[in-house]
DNA sequence: CTGATTTCTTAAGATATCTTAAGAACTTTT
DNA sequence: AAAAGTTCTTAAGATATCTTAAGAAATCAG
């Protein structure tokens, strides 16, 4: 758990023991059961996570009361509601565990605080951030550029273990495709 | 020039006088004429670059031969590609000038060497990739959620600006609708 | 001012994807 | 093991958007 975090931030900077300390006393330690949500559309997101073991997923509910799926998160990945995070707004999107999920959290006001004790957090999460960046334009890069059929195997071939985790609806769902024609896909 | 750049700065943390001359020493002023590239598809990137005045369009070709432009930005923005710059791998758009366009840029080489040299430039660089994530997301999940039409319209709206200085047929590809399609929603 | 290039429009037919509705196959709870 | 809930599939008709091809309008270069 600690080492988990303590490697996580060692892949981008060195923070001293006592520093890691100062961090890591800064964040809870939380379990949510399946379907718990861990932010809510509405309310204002307090919280960073980092995913210890599980899987969380973000999504809104469109105009005609579907789900739309926009991130898929796992173990080692950093969730948040970035805009409601970070210029403390209400999100517009919900944050839910699809399986039982460990996380260690951490309250903006904390962060904010421990950003200005350590700078070198500032080095990581600005590295946090740019991948973050890049993920997000892979991700709608290849969605724009791919046919249904296309997103579909890449997803499969690129996260198998995701196939085996997530209902295929979630996935039709991130995809932006409707379930009904993915399984025409899946036959074809 | 200078001004315009140091406000920018200011926004988000203070430098003192002696620190700024440092950072801006490390800028280079260039200007771009219409339809110089800032970057090539296959270069891998070298620099970012803050807009002085003029548009910068961020675009790719895709397997049928169509230019499909994934990002716009004027004066005040930053603008790389952040994939290329951040991990030094060979660019997957180009960055081209849609009018003349005056840049402040810094080389990667050099921005590293001032990050170390002045910490609160990581916090600077923290806050333009968390806005840069939370545009990026703004932008896509309106894509996603409306219909040609509707895209259309709220871009228009948005950034009327914009529809005075790009040609349609590069809104159409911004919003990813054919030209002729686009001149059908305009009609009715 | 004229030709060349760039940008925008029109319209008809083609296609990817959605919608609706229903039931089958699983999984979890009792 | 029955009931209840969740997930997945099938198929037919509907629709948003693309493709192709052509010409009109505007802008730029000589």
């Amino acid at each position: 758990m600690k080492t988990q975090l303590q490697n996580y931030f060692n892949r981008h900077i060195s923070l001293t023991e006592a520093q890691f300390e100062e961090v890591y006393s800064c964040f809870e330690i939380k379990t949510y059961q399946k379907k718990d949500l861990l932010l809510r559309e509405g309310e204002v997101c307090q919280h960073k996570y980092f995913i210890i073991d599980g899987l969380i997923r973000s999504y809104y509910i469109d105009d005609k009361g579907t789900e739309k799926i926009t991130q898929f998160a796992i173990e080692n990945w950093w969730v948040t509601n970035t805009e409601s995070f970070a210029l403390q707004r209400p999100s517009n999107i919900n944050l839910q565990a699809v399986e039982e999920t460990t996380v260690l959290r951490i309250k903006k006001d904390d962060l904010d605080v421990l950003l200005v004790e350590i700078p070198a957090l500032e080095k990581f999460f600005r590295i946090v951030a740019e991948n973050m960046v890049i993920a997000i334009q892979r991700r709608y890069g290849f969605y724009m550029k791919m046919n249904s059929k296309i997103r579909y195997e890449h997803f499969v071939e690129w996260i198998p273990d995701f196939a085996q985790r997530v209902p295929l609806y979630m996935i039709a769902s991130y995809l932006d495709i409707t379930p009904e024609y993915l399984s025409q896909l899946r036959k074809g």
